[in-house]
DNA sequence: GTCAAACTTGACGCAGGTGTCATCTTTCTC
DNA sequence: GAGAAAGATGACACCTGCGTCAAGTTTGAC
């Protein structure tokens, strides 16, 4: 009955048991109170943790706002990313990132009600990229897009903005949808955007 | 020296400007601090009324804004809605929702910036309605284009999610363009959906 | 089995925010 | 211009949340 295996030290495991149980519980802290109203002990709360042993992994509010926020947006930077690569056609291009978006998002409800909540809070922290660093990335996609004839030239500072809100929306009613509506939503941001981007094609012509 | 004029009683005028007061400043304070972040003290600071005082014209922090919330989601959807109403050709009404509200964006940027910041809190409290009222409106809107033949059937739901989404983007990277581009705003908005509403209208001929 | 080191615990003092209310000031009425 | 009513004021009592730290507990080394 005892536990079965220790692969590393027990200190060791606990320790990031408790780091993982910190952020999971902040992480719902977040997302249903908001960045401003949540407080440490309302994290700690949800944990068998005592408040003082917050502050062994984390010296404030602020830092662990961060490290979840980073964790997210590491996760849907590689995730799209990849798809993206893989593009060979400028459909695939806007298909494939919306798709991995959609998809990451529909697996994870917790994430996006976060990011729904607190897309104010995360804008002020990391207030150069619009929201995360989703948009930053978009951009330079778009550009290299632009660069490989994959897409026709156009202003991608707005192209990425404009990309970047509709998923966020669209992601917030696919979710509403039951079961989440991944295809549906792939393919309006994806009808809409490229029928966009070849028009603009058109248009240079 | 004396005050000019006097078009209502006294009491009442110093009762208008003490509201006014405090919803201007609540409007500052929660577009820098955020909605949970601040206080009631952090409103009144910038007043010149003392703390009680507050308390005369709003029972709560909640009230206060809400009743900014309100006014402005009012504003913007008269404006949206006359442009819309103006509208003879798809293009135009695509085009005109665009544009008023890039152009009431660009008037007020204390509101755009309260809006950015708290998207969250005020998808909380006025949770039905996607970001103000402002989708549902837009919904409806394109709903009574469909039937009026101007634009083709397809998903209102989420093509307003898209559009709103897109707008509220694009309206945060316009508003850092100088000076405002409206214009550049408004047809990058509009060729994207105009591209994209014609291409459904062309699948489903 | 023993012991030092690592970690956890929760009570504590402190800081700041909330809503109230007795008191003062201004306005309106006659 | 005197009196009454409406409203403004800010000090007060209360509450909640923060970060700390002395004491207790667990772990791993020998």
């Amino acid at each position: 009955m005892s536990t079965p295996a220790a692969p590393a030290g027990r200190r060791e495991q606990v320790k990031l048991a408790n780091r993982a149980a910190i952020l999971a519980a902040a992480r719902d802290v977040f997302a249903e109170q908001g960045y401003g109203a949540a407080g440490i002990r309302d994290i700690v709360r949800r944990t068998d943790l005592a408040a003082g042993t917050f502050y062994n992994y984390f010296p404030d509010k602020e830092s662990v706002f961060r490290a979840i926020v980073e964790q997210i947006a590491e996760e849907i930077i590689v995730r799209v990313r990849a798809a993206r690569r893989r593009a060979r056609t400028l459909e695939q291009f806007v298909e494939g990132g919306f798709r991995a978006y959609f998809e990451f998002v529909s697996e994870d409800r917790a994430t996006l009600q976060l990011m729904r909540r607190n897309a104010g809070a995360i804008r002020t922290f990391f207030d150069e990229p619009a929201i995360g660093a989703g948009t930053e990335q978009l951009r330079a996609d778009l550009r290299a897009a632009v660069a490989d004839g994959l897409a026709p030239a156009h202003d991608s500072e707005y192209m990425a903005a404009a990309m970047v809100g509709a998923a966020v929306e669209l992601a917030l009613v696919m979710v509403e949808r039951d079961p989440p509506d991944v295809e549906g939503a792939t393919s309006m941001a994806t009808g809409l955007f490229l029928a966009g981007l070849e028009r603009i094609g058109a248009a240079a012509r």
